[in-house]
DNA sequence: GTTACATGTGTAATCGTTTACACATAATAT
DNA sequence: ATATTATGTGTAAACGATTACACATGTAAC
């Protein structure tokens, strides 16, 4: 392996010369600039980054921490993470917490261990508080954390008002909303999107029920009250998978749609267009969601400034089949 | 930082004592083992990796190279790499090459110079010549990169004649294949299993089209070819994702799935129980298939011997109601 | 002509491990 | 009784970078 030495000696300078060279720190003559940029060339130089970090107790690494990679939300968004990271010169660890709380920890307890230079967060399960105190950068993606903490996130209240407007206007009278866990901040903005327009409608009747943002339990938990009211002839669900589990319970329960139940999600994952009928969703630009977060988590890693702390991407009602 | 001086220090032995204990490597008399085990708990002491990696040119990094992570089966696999890896004291790097083989060799060579412990490989765009030279361990996941290096995959030749021999049994006599790519392991074995029944069959007149395991073109390729002969009665596609484009494109047809067309897809990724109707397919368990690759790895860095060096995991035909 | 500061470079310590080697002592073999 | 081997431990040199500090020299200021 050729070391740093070597190019000093190939080069007739000192190490620190070098070392000052790579890293653009302190003064180096442009002649010496030349002569060391020739012999890392001509030697096939590159630095060791164990010994670096070592050093600097700082690595290139970057923690993405979802908690199910499997759940199609986060593939999209890994790979935007992946790619902005890379092209910046990072590596990113993929951080499965498998909704573990105790794995998350273990992750972030090694993170911190091994001078990642920063993470972001996509879970849930663990108190903001226990993240107020960790040293690493962190911005949260999609959840909201802690106000310390920068967050990227869609405008949930307003997409969801776009949602159930759009219902509305459709002619549903009897919705049936399926609303994400309680407690994590997308799912409660989405429901109060959700209730400032249905409180301010009139005859409207509404049925709620909870459920993960995923697939089978929302079937299960729509199949039954669909069963129960015959009525409902509208579905919002703040989450595609939810909105395609309600999808199959409707269907299985032999309900057409959109003719008679039109149903609309929330997320704007690439699996909405493949069902069918394919699923009207307020989508969020996931890719660009995990770009930002990315790029936000570039800047504080670089300590430079950060002018907004909550950054909201908009969302955009995507109108097919399962409307009208 | 608690170092490794400071545990010496406090337990009053030497640093070579210290780490002969941590790496349970020479000798350490068993009274000076209960020492140093208190000396650690008590200072909290882990030792750093950096450090450790520097000294031994050894990281307890995998990467895991896929050409798209957002392609559904890969999270699948990934979860399961993931998860092997974690419980085994490893760490994953997402390595999405983007289907860029550029970008591939730049993360095999980052991989290399940064120590990582191992590799898993499921992309194919990069010679296997090129793969034979790298002094990594490496596992190759659902692709054949080489004899010399151990794969990892399923029976394919077999889940194809299951699936064909199922779509004669349900009487189809018309049948449209679509293949995957040319010079793709997988999409060979499967494309031969799938021959070696037609050529033997009777009265079938067989239509094929090769596209990429994923949707789009899939869909756009089997709706010209199902426009063009309407009496296709049966599809075998190499890929879920190809099945699901044939759905989506038979159905903008107007064919009744299965009563007209009977459509059976191949890997058996969740997404196949979500479409309507849901997807019969020739499955392999990803999570199992990812898992076993893992351990694979794992042996292989530590220089276990190997007694198999192409292990195939079964298939099993999933009959759902794309078929009759 | 002295002082101050900018520019350019080198020496050596440091980061926190691992490990070759040396050196004990005790147990066993011959 | 001596040689050999097994057991247990410590010293110090790696691993390959960064960087504080020292030391030049050149230039500008007064």
């Amino acid at each position: 392996m050729v070391t740093i030495r070597d190019v000093g000696k190939h080069a007739g300078v000192s190490v620190a010369t070098v070392s000052r060279y790579l890293n653009d720190k302190g003064y180096v003559s442009e002649e010496t600039k030349n002569v060391l940029k020739k012999s890392i060339q001509e030697l096939g130089y590159k630095p060791n980054q164990m010994a670096r970090s070592l050093s600097t107790k700082k690595t290139n690494i970057i923690g993405l921490l979802v908690p199910d990679i499997t759940n199609p939300f986060f593939p999209e968004l890994a790979k935007a993470v992946e790619e902005t990271a890379f092209s910046n010169g990072y590596t990113v660890v993929l951080c499965n917490s498998s909704e573990q709380q105790e794995k998350e920890k273990h992750y972030i307890q090694s993170l911190q261990q091994n001078y990642a230079a920063g993470l972001i967060v996509t879970t849930n399960y663990t108190e903001a508080e226990y993240y107020r105190h960790i040293k690493l950068p962190i911005v949260a993606l999609d959840r909201r954390l802690d106000p310390t903490i920068p967050t990227v996130t869609t405008n949930n209240v307003e997409g969801a008002k776009m949602a159930i407007n759009y219902l509305l206007d459709q002619g549903c009278k009897h919705i049936l909303c399926i609303r994400g866990p309680q407690g994590i901040g997308v799912a409660e903005d989405r429901m109060k999107g959700f209730l400032e327009v249905v409180n301010n409608a009139q005859d409207i009747q509404v049925e709620t029920i909870t459920s993960p943002f995923e697939f089978t339990e929302a079937e299960q938990k729509a199949f039954n009250i669909l069963n129960a009211f015959p009525t409902i002839d509208g579905v919002f669900a703040a989450s595609d998978a939810s909105a395609i589990g309600a999808m199959k319970a409707a269907q299985s329960l032999g309900r057409k749609i959109p003719d008679d139940i039109q149903i609309v999600g929330f997320d704007g994952i690439s699996l909405g267009a493949l069902v069918t009928p394919e699923l009207t969703t307020v989508a969020q630009d996931i890719y660009h969601l995990g770009k930002v977060a990315t790029e936000l988590l570039l800047k504080k890693i670089k300590e430079e400034p950060i002018d907004n702390h909550l950054i909201e991407l908009p969302t955009e009602l995507v109108i097919r089949r399962s409307t009208k």
